[in-house]
DNA sequence: CCTGAAAATAGAACCGC
DNA sequence: GCGGTTCTATTTTCAGG
């Protein structure tokens, strides 16, 4: 992991559909070159995906929520969580709570209809979003430059 | 927004680096029909951006925090939170807390001096990640089959 | 790192509802 | 006109030397 990862990390994260080859322009570096050092970043797994992200309002989801939850029933409550289309992130935390779940749905109507659906395995609490400075900040590898 | 463009875009959440020709091969499409729609989405926003997911711990980042904030000082702990390399999202949201922060870093150690630091614009509580069963779930449109 | 075959892309011309 | 297909020139990928 060096400087010359460093930067083809970011330029992945930043947009993960630039070619190869346009990679290697930006840095100063030949096409099979880059393509190795991606193709090892991918398989020792510090690459983990490339995903698009949408944005939620216009597929008509105007509600996004933290949910802080309680619950004594882990796995169902797993279970509940990973088939629900509206959850898109689930983290067990540290604290009273045990789980913290990213809600993005249609509306504070959907929303109150999850937390009810959600009262079978325990308690919850819910944080609207109000606005979103920014998100996804790509993530640098410690004591490199960039 | 049709169920071509939602398998089309299942696929893109899943994979951001499929070529439009393969995409074109799961969907029984030509390449440039798919192209066309992978130019409309994004041109209406509904594709925001195009990233890559790494691993923090292969990164040397071993903790990963939710930090909920109070802060009379909004404007200084955005502009905080955007040059800090160790958050990745910052959002605005409701309730008696102002601010979710997602912190991913060294360590319990280094998250210690990132909330020291943030003392000066107000009051913090930590959440801390023990495990994520899951992640960047992708979104689904409303009302259309996949 | 270079090279050449194979694949993917971008664009034009055309067709049918 | 919109959304789809076919065909083609160009670019990108990828494997072998």
């Amino acid at each position: 992991m060096d400087s010359t990862d460093a930067k083809i990390l970011k330029l992945l994260q930043t947009n993960a559909r630039r070619t190869i080859a346009d990679i290697g322009k930006l840095i100063n570096m030949t096409q099979p070159a880059v393509k190795e050092r991606v193709r090892k970043l991918e398989e020792k797994g510090v690459i983990s995906s490339y995903g698009a992200s949408l944005s939620p309002s216009k597929l008509g989801k105007e509600t996004t929520a933290f949910v802080l939850f309680q619950t004594n029933s882990c796995e169902k409550f797993i279970d509940f969580c990973e088939s629900h289309p509206d959850v898109i992130d689930l983290h067990r935390i540290s604290g009273q709570h045990n789980y913290l779940v990213k809600v993005v749905t249609e509306s504070t109507r959907s929303l109150d209809e999850f937390t009810d659906a959600c009262g079978q395995f325990g308690f919850s609490t819910s944080l609207i979003v109000l606005s979103t400075p920014f998100e996804h900040k790509p993530l640098l590898p410690n004591n490199v430059e960039v």
